[in-house]
DNA sequence: GCCAACGTTGGC
DNA sequence: GCCAACGTTGGC
């Protein structure tokens, strides 16, 4: 029976699915699958990666070297246009700065495709005639793909031809192939399907509803008793989704029939789906049907609608090309200054920017981080003269925190090197002397007295958007990020001394390895050690995420250290970004301390504590009670524990604990732990609840109240599988597909070597 | 070492 | 000359 059901999975067409709207499901899935996939275990992490993740492009000078590391990064495939570099001084009009004119806008994926044969892996660049029009590109997840969940082949239901609601189920319901369902009327539901057209694929709220209904529409079902199990805030983050953190990454795609016979290549075997762009003629992801042009060429309304992708590909490490180039070729000497030619004049002029980072080619300020409030245009004394925060590039703060590594003599120009043997110039440049200043007439001193006097609540401002507390112990350092409309404040506690990962070699060096969460590194301030850092687009709570797979790290962070996301945009919820903050844990659960909820706000500090702690946590998402002080201090401690393989806790609005098997190969894939307030926990199954007279439950406590118990169930867990379900032949017509269903009291965990549970298999019989 | 402050520079 | 912001300095 498997076998026809395989085959219907190998065709995905027979589906027939409808077309879909592209937007919310392909994407996410996209993003989050692409951006989840890290086949380094412990290096896991996704986040709408910033622009600058997209790969460097050669320099006009550089050889070509090709690709002189192997690393995956992540990018956005709806690549912004280059605007407007903003060397020093203001910006030029006219010219678009970042390429030259005669260089062809070639994105770096196109050119790279011939040199990625360093690692054995050449990109399929599609033929001009195979663009996405000549190839349509299906929803991905309808067909074959094995992200799904477990190795078990998912048995997909062949719709008659636009008869059964599946087929009008929006994509949001392909990316994971469509569950077995128990058989039972109440499991039918049209509106629940009508739902999920609207849903983000990644969505919460609609788990505990059976997805798939094959009756007329209006016909209503009734809830499921089951169904008050889960209340919509409990919806697990499908790992469906979210699953495959740690595994290779994996990528379905239609456009490249050849890269996917199996429904899906992995990436190290295969680069994303590239579409060759109509109009300028560059590759580029495409991201859904009639994709024609890059993300660059598309008119702009098209820009907002598809929310970014994240493609996995191969490059060379951009920053150190970059850095290389910068080291050496300009002053190789220190005390050579005069030495500068034009050529330098122009590299000094960017050394600040990359270029290419969506930082760089912003062109707006923000008008509201530190530097921005410094300027006169927003009401500013100019004593910073600083570029607004989002418009810093973030490869050069990164290279920044490179500086420490660098080898005398080949530090980084960006970043000159103060040379206190230097003979003074003739006027002093910086900041003067305070006590020159003080000496001058107190009364006319009108830096730092006035600014203080006059302007507290500036002042308070500068504070907390800068987050230094003077003499504190503690800082708060805060970076912007900007995703498509989406502004966002990482915000990071810093112990005194704390290494900041961007100043951390191991981490740096790492970056082959996780380039995807680059951008987590560098903004969480030595969190990657434990904590796992989840940006993921469509998906509107959940605002915790904990890792508990040990990173390899060598060195520590230290411990209380706190990261959070702060979403600008007004509705947290409706962003489609799930802000995730990060929780370094390393202190005493009991430490950690009530959030509160402001972004302005700044910690009231606990005195003198002698360990570090938890001291804060941001969320516009959740209100204050979405926290449960227990449920906090288990998903601390929880962090703190080597989990099972690829299980990973995220604390969710509700509060809930969730724990989910990110690895698509486990058999787990589709089982969600959920943990409640009270320690109360359900397992579910692709979004099925594990019914409370499964054996599981009663192996275990009622509450898991403690590390051991979580992993005491999840170690249970790993031990048994998914019931298959059994076919229905009572199902519709024989040109129907073949349903598998589930039994209405299906078991749907079953020891792993056993494909139905006893209820399916008797259903069968019967 | 960090960072506030500001001289200075390049573009307009 | 104005503006933006880079690069440097010195306080902390």
């Amino acid at each position: 029976m498997t076998d026809e059901l395989n085959g219907a999975l190998a065709e995905p067409e027979m589906t027939k699915p409808e077309k879909t709207s592209p937007i919310g499901a392909d994407v996410v899935t996209d993003d989050v699958v692409n951006a989840v996939g890290n086949s380094v275990p412990g290096k896991v992490m996704s986040e709408s990666p910033p622009d600058w993740l997209k790969p460097m492009e050669e320099d006009e000078d550089d050889g070509g070297d090709g690709v002189k590391s192997s690393e995956w990064i992540i990018m956005k495939t709806n690549d912004d246009v280059p605007k407007v570099k903003r060397g020093r001084g203001r910006p030029r009009k006219g010219s678009h700065p970042v390429r030259s004119k005669t260089e062809p806008i070639i994105p770096p994926l196109l050119g790279r495709t011939r040199s990625s044969n360093a690692s054995g892996t050449a990109i399929p660049v599609p033929d001009p005639a195979h663009t996405p029009e000549a190839l349509p590109r299906k929803p991905q997840s309808i067909n074959h793909n094995p992200i799904s969940t477990s190795e078990k082949p998912r048995l997909i239901p062949i719709s008659p031809a636009g008869g059964s609601s599946l087929s009008t189920t929006p994509n949001t319901e392909f990316h994971s192939p469509p569950r077995l369902t128990r058989v039972t009327p109440l499991s039918i539901d049209t509106s629940v399907t009508q739902n999920f057209v609207h849903t983000p694929a990644v969505k919460l709220g609609n788990v505990s509803r059976q997805s798939v209904s094959f009756t007329e529409p209006g016909k209503d079902g009734t809830e499921l008793p089951i169904q008050l199990w889960l209340c919509p805030p409990m919806e697990p983050i499908s790992p469906t989704k979210t699953q495959d953190m740690f595994s290779d990454q994996i990528v379905s795609s239609a456009n490249f029939p050849g890269t996917t016979l199996n429904g899906s290549v992995t990436l190290k075997e295969s680069l994303p789906l590239l579409s060759e762009c109509e109009s300028c003629g560059s590759a580029f992801p495409a991201q859904k049907i009639g994709d024609v042009m890059c993300y660059g060429c598309r008119p702009k309304s098209d820009k907002k609608q598809s929310p970014p992708n994240i493609v996995f590909r191969k490059k060379q490490r951009p920053e150190h090309k970059k850095t290389v180039k910068m080291d050496i070729v300009p002053d190789g000497d220190d005390d050579d200054d005069d030495d500068d030619d034009d050529d330098e004049v122009v590299k000094k002029r960017s050394r600040r920017m990359c270029q290419q980072c969506d930082a760089c080619l912003r062109e707006d300020d923000c008008g509201t981080c530190d530097f921005c409030v410094d300027k006169p245009k927003f009401g500013g004394s100019n004593k910073k003269k600083q570029k607004c925060r989002l418009r810093q590039c973030k490869l050069q703060s990164r290279l920044h925190g490179q500086k420490g590594n660098i080898v005398e003599g080949k530090r980084n120009p960006s970043l000159p090197r103060r040379r206190r043997d230097e003979k003074p110039k003739l006027k002093r440049r910086g900041r003067p002397s305070k006590k020159q200043k003080l000496r001058s007439n107190p009364w006319e001193d009108d830096d730092e007295v006035s600014y203080k006097d006059e302007d507290d609540k500036e002042d308070l401002r500068r504070y907390k958007m800068n987050g230094r507390r003077k003499g504190g112990k503690r800082k708060w350092k805060y970076s912007f990020k900007e995703e498509e409309e989406d502004v966002f404040i990482e915000a990071v506690i810093e112990e005194d001394g704390a290494s900041n990962t961007e100043e951390n070699p191991d981490i740096l060096a790492n970056q082959t390895s996780a380039m995807v969460s680059n951008e987590m590194h560098s903004n969480t301030s030595g969190l990657s050690a434990q904590g796992l850092y989840y940006n993921m687009s469509g998906v509107p709570t959940a605002p915790y995420v904990l890792g508990s797979v040990p990173l390899c790290n060598s060195n520590p962070a230290p411990m209380g250290q706190v990261t959070s996301s702060l979403p600008m945009a007004d509705d947290g919820t409706q962003n489609g970004f799930l802000q995730i903050e990060m929780v370094r844990v390393g202190s005493p659960p009991s430490h950690y301390t009530e959030a509160a909820q402001d972004t302005e706000q700044h910690v009231s500090e606990p005195q003198q504590e002698p360990t570090p702690v938890i001291t804060h946590i941001f969320s516009l998402v959740g209100g204050e009670n979405d926290r449960d002080q227990g449920l906090m201090e288990l998903f601390t401690s929880l962090g703190q524990t080597v989990l099972p393989a690829h299980w990973v806790g995220v604390m969710s609005k509700g509060p809930i604990l969730q724990l989910l098997q990110c690895s698509k190969i486990s058999s787990m894939a589709d089982t969600v732990v959920q943990i409640e307030k009270g320690y109360f926990y359900q397992v579910s199954v692709q979004n099925q609840p594990l019914l409370l007279m499964h054996a599981v439950y009663s192996r275990h406590p009622t509450c898991l109240e403690s590390v051991d118990d979580v992993v005491s169930l999840l170690l249970d867990l790993e031990g048994l599988g998914v019931c298959q379900g059994y076919q229905n032949f009572h199902m519709g017509s024989q040109r129907e597909p073949r349903m598998s269903v589930r039994a209405a009291l299906c078991d749907l965990l079953i020891p792993k070597d056993e494909e139905q549970c006893p209820k399916c298999t008797h259903a069968v019989e019967s």
